[in-house]
DNA sequence: ATAATTTATGACCGACTAGTCACATTTTTT
DNA sequence: AAAAAATGTGACTAGTCGGTCATAAATTAT
């Protein structure tokens, strides 16, 4: 997505830049964030991140992808097919969600406060094609345990996988909520979102699927 | 919240110009609405704002105060005890929501652009403090359903109130995901949220509720 | 009718933005 | 070493905004 003036550049300064924009675009909103400002504590030219990328969203997507693509391989390799029911697989992804969280802190915030940009009629496609095909996923991992007998068969598909997404959602949500986890802080702090809190998340983790247990399974 | 000088304006300009700003903090977010394009389409002077109102915030504040109290005088008279159950309450909830969505669809499209800003700095306290008192009242009907020995014992009283929260959330914003309400298409048209869409709504409500029932319900 | 008070006005301020472009500098090719 | 191509630059454009304030108009009190 970059243009190819933007490849030929030193890795450190590539780095340099993406960083600088990452913690822009982190700690502002998609409108809100300032190019020139980024530019200027960059100490480059204004005109030099048009020689790099076409224009603001086209910098942003490529941010995005960045994010994604490092996260995807963390989530992608776990299989549903190596664990004995979507429970113990949510788990499982959670840990790796939360590997990647501190293994790429700086990722893990942008990602995070990507929500804020939800409704920039700017990003807002982006945004709801990521939402559309996580809520996707979801809702084939719904398919897989109805097909598998381990579903309630008496509730819509969509519905089964919508949901699922909104209860793995709402437990970061929930944290926030209580204040175990300070996203902003964290961001502040060069931190992982989840740093120190590993556990605290695993045991709500748990209580929470205690909860969703019986929604979802087959009754016994 | 508004300024005596406000007060004292003929009920109808006040009118008009509670109409305009609210469709202006609908269609933008907090910091992208234009108090000068409003004044323009209203025909009254920059100046004239300021004699009503502090500034942009305080006149946000009270819109939000409007639509808040407005709402409230439609959940509030339902009472828990009048009905066997959560299930049967929160429909009834539900439907007065409904009513109100009707009846007032300009106060239901603001409150529902309000989670666009809940990223505004200049907001955030505002949305958050909302949030919170919500948060609350529903961990407060989850305790009067366990208190009844209608809802499960083995999970926290925080996480039972907060997931009741978020699946009532869930419900519209399912909808929403499904494109059978279109928030968006409904403000441009003047028409409430869920015109036409009454019995779809209470049909997916019903399945909602059966899909949350086990999660919440002490096991039978 | 005059004075005092309240309300309406809009040009203006300072601050900010994404993006452009003619030109300077550096790097590569000949 | 000269020419050509690729990069870097920052003043500049054209636009946005919330908020102010001296002044004008309208209203109320004397």
């Amino acid at each position: 997505m970059p243009k190819s003036t933007f490849n030929n550049l030193a890795e450190k300064k590539q780095k340099a830049i993406i960083q600088a924009f990452m913690k822009e675009f982190t700690l502002h909103s998609y409108d809100k964030a300032s190019l020139s400002k980024v530019v200027e504590q960059l100490g480059i030219a204004k005109g030099s991140i048009y020689q790099y990328f076409g224009n603001k969203q086209e910098l942003f997507l490529y941010l995005v992808e960045i994010c994604n693509q490092t996260k995807a391989s963390y989530l992608v390799p776990i299989k549903r097919a190596d664990y004995p029911d979507y429970w113990t697989y949510f788990v499982e992804v959670y840990k790796n969600g939360l590997r990647f969280d501190a293994e790429h802190p700086m990722y893990s915030h942008f990602l995070f406060s990507l929500t804020r940009n939800l409704n920039s009629p700017s990003v807002k496609g982006i945004y709801d094609q990521m939402m559309q095909s996580v809520v996707k996923a979801f809702e084939e991992l719904a398919h897989y345990e109805v097909q598998a007998g381990l579903f309630r068969t008496d509730i819509s598909l969509p519905v089964l996988g919508y949901m699922l997404y909104k209860f793995g959602a709402s437990i970061q949500e929930y944290l926030q909520h209580l204040g175990i986890i300070d996203p902003i802080k964290s961001i502040e702090k060069h931190e992982p979102i989840y740093f120190e809190k590993e556990e605290q998340l695993m045991q709500h983790i748990h209580q929470f699927i205690s909860l969703a247990k019986p929604a979802f399974n087959k009754r016994t």
